[in-house]
DNA sequence: GGAAATTTAATTGTGTACAATTAAATCACG
DNA sequence: CGTGATTTAATTGTACACAATTAAATTTCC
């Protein structure tokens, strides 16, 4: 019954998956986000800006596999809601530090537990997440070394 | 050195991986939907109607895990290019018939070779994909059952 | 020291995504 | 039979995502 277009089909892909599973999973984070009013790339974002309180767009970029045209909408919008900070810096006029306000740390006290509502409302076995966790980073290895 | 912000960190998500990496493979993609001048998303939706022939926009949605808001575009796009036809069925006016034209299997011909090109440069083992499958399908349907 | 190359972020343009609303067609049910 | 509820796709509005280009600052190299 095999014929050469099964590869076509989308049971036979593991992007596809991979694809939906995560849009899926930004969408279980909406209702959480909605309450903290930060879209899912915002979220992100400040994941790595309370991590490190600073940064500029080329290390953040690197960070969220994310380009300029993406990250500088997202870091105006931020700075408008009053959390980041965005500056040249000195050294470098080319540079644009982006920096975390008092503000900004205050939302790092209303998104704690967010992830904790999210593995509630998805419920995967520590052990598959565990698994599923060292296979993508795998994964984005192969895909990183053949570049 | 634990405290309670360690969960918001990016290397203790799981969504982050599978966002990154859904991203990154998509664009794996691309130089190979340039060659036939299809979007990942086009190209997906040709896959589903490759295999079907014809189908309807709520029937594709539910496949392919998208709305009409964003199926529309993407499938006036391909009767652009010739590759569907767009028609109302007659015994219910609502429902649009999604089919494709012989120029859209056509396209089919060009596109067979595109997994096992994909695989050539992305190059995970075949054992460590069919987990990686399983673990997609188990997470899919944790959410889905949870809603 | 200065022109050419490089780096950095912003801008532009196209194409998703998706929530919310709209509009038309059909269905349900009193 | 007819009206209110439901279904289906399209539309509207917001927010990514990314390739390609631009512009300014810096570095390289002669």
């Amino acid at each position: 019954m095999a014929d050469k277009y099964d590869v076509l089909k989308l049971e036979n892909q593991l992007c596809f998956p991979l694809y939906a599973c995560s849009k899926e999973i930004v969408r279980r984070y909406k209702p959480f986000l909605d309450e903290i009013d930060l879209t899912y790339t915002q979220y992100i974002t400040m994941m790595v800006l309370w991590e490190h309180r600073q940064m500029n767009v080329k290390e953040l970029g690197e960070i969220l596999y994310l380009d300029s045209g993406t990250l500088t909408p997202v870091l105006k919008k931020l700075e408008q809601k009053g959390y980041v900070n965005r500056t040249r810096t000195k050294e470098d006029e080319r540079v644009l530090l982006v920096s975390v306000t008092e503000e900004g740390m205050k939302l790092r006290e209303r998104a704690v537990d967010i992830p904790a509502k999210l593995g509630g409302c998805i419920g995967m076995s520590p052990e598959d997440a565990e698994q599923m966790y060292i296979l993508l980073k795998k994964l984005m290895a192969c895909c990183e070394e053949s570049e």
